[in-house]
DNA sequence: ACGAACGGGTGAGAATTGTTAAACTCACGT
DNA sequence: ACGTGAGTTTAACAATTCTCACCCGTTCGT
């Protein structure tokens, strides 16, 4: 199956429309999220890359039902002979005919063109999501839980919980979040802008000391 | 009885259509997830093939009301005289009219034209489940029960009955499927999102909490 | 020494999450 | 058909968490 989970490095998608300055658009929305981003214009060169194998295969696909030459539904029957890669359509409105003729052919969830960032991100992870399900369901190995250690700090990723020699650490989700990139880092330093990008998701803005706030609380917390 | 519970191997469905491209597009869609797909495009030989003995006996049937000859009504009452076999009838719409007259017949759900792939596994898997259940009640002989046990909390999948300890624990339908999809996550964190997905089968939506609802009343019930 | 820049802390208001109560749905029994 | 009740969702309110503006002390260049 090559909608393997994304768990370690980037998620790989594809974008297949010939929309251009969509494809840049969804790109720099998506890149500093943590996608590599690959679009394509032709459903020809789609059908190609979507089953690429190996590193090049892609996690995702963001296909849209409007292509020149060959539709997306033709471009998605095509892709699906080969791969069950999770794929999210994009058709011109919630229109009710693309979605039946979408299911038939097995698209995994639909977009209105006129999507919003947020609605677009939400349906990828859940795409994503449902595949990472699959694969755990049909190979289920017990993966062994998640953890970073400095000292005698100890921090479980996938709990969020957090340790600090015998007694355990109560920590609001930022707080969490902020210390697991510091922790990650390994005693490299990290600037405001690294921190507020890894761990909120957010964009710096020189006047922001929210981090400042965080960080405060985190040394309270640790002595 | 026929309608055995798909345990080992791949679960046999027999999709009853006369749209013959649909058919080839449900199969390349539910192949990849563990389903074996036959199709067959008239009343008579359906009801045929739906009530054959032995291995070759589908665990469940997509059925179509319109067909040419026989409808897919008359073609469910003669099934039903001879198996209890679970149907999902494909209905143009969500007809008030053909859910009544189906439900006379005897289907177990129904699927209106304009569903998603979601809906699709879904509802096939519901009536699967529950027909799963029915065997184990009037046949209950092997199959030991699925049970999920974390620390002193016991769930267990088939029954949908949970114990707290030494006392048993009543939940709702949707609490238990809240509190199956925490327990296989065994300690990882779930987004308002996973749960919803997981367990309500729903698209989140900023606004609704009644995931937080459900929760809080989780929350109550194990102290 | 002085002022600007920087880092750390505090508290008010915004945003998010938790809880309780009321409204709504739907299957059932009458 | 009608009311009833369990279950779910929505709405309203409380508590927690996050953000932002402001204050203060230190550092550093002049």
């Amino acid at each position: 199956m090559n909608s393997a989970a994304p768990d370690s490095g980037r998620t790989r998608l594809l974008m297949i429309d010939d929309d251009k300055k969509l494809c840049r658009l969804v790109t720099s929305y998506l890149e500093p999220l943590g996608f590599d981003v690959t679009a394509v214009h032709s459903g020809p060169e789609g059908v190609e890359r979507a089953t690429a194998l190996g590193p090049a295969a892609p996690h995702a696909l963001i296909l849209d039902v409007m292509l020149p030459g060959m539709d997306g539904f033709e471009v998605l029957k095509r892709i699906r002979q080969k791969s069950t890669v999770p794929v999210l359509m994009l058709t011109a409105r919630g229109d009710e005919t693309d979605r039946i003729v979408g299911l038939e052919v097995g698209a995994d969830d639909y977009l209105p063109k006129t999507f919003s960032t947020r609605e677009l991100l939400a349906r990828l992870r859940a795409v994503l999501r449902r595949s990472a399900l699959n694969a755990t369901v049909t190979a289920n190995a017990e993966a062994p839980p998640k953890e970073v250690v400095v000292g005698d700090l100890r921090l479980n990723l996938d709990a969020r919980s957090a340790v600090l020699g015998a007694e355990p650490l109560v920590l609001t989700p930022v707080e969490f979040d902020l210390l697991a990139s510091l922790a990650k880092a390994k005693g490299r330093i990290k600037s405001r802008e690294a921190l507020l990008d890894e761990a909120r998701d957010r964009n710096y803005d020189v006047f922001d000391r929210s981090i400042d706030v965080h960080i405060s609380s985190l040394r309270k917390k640790l002595h």
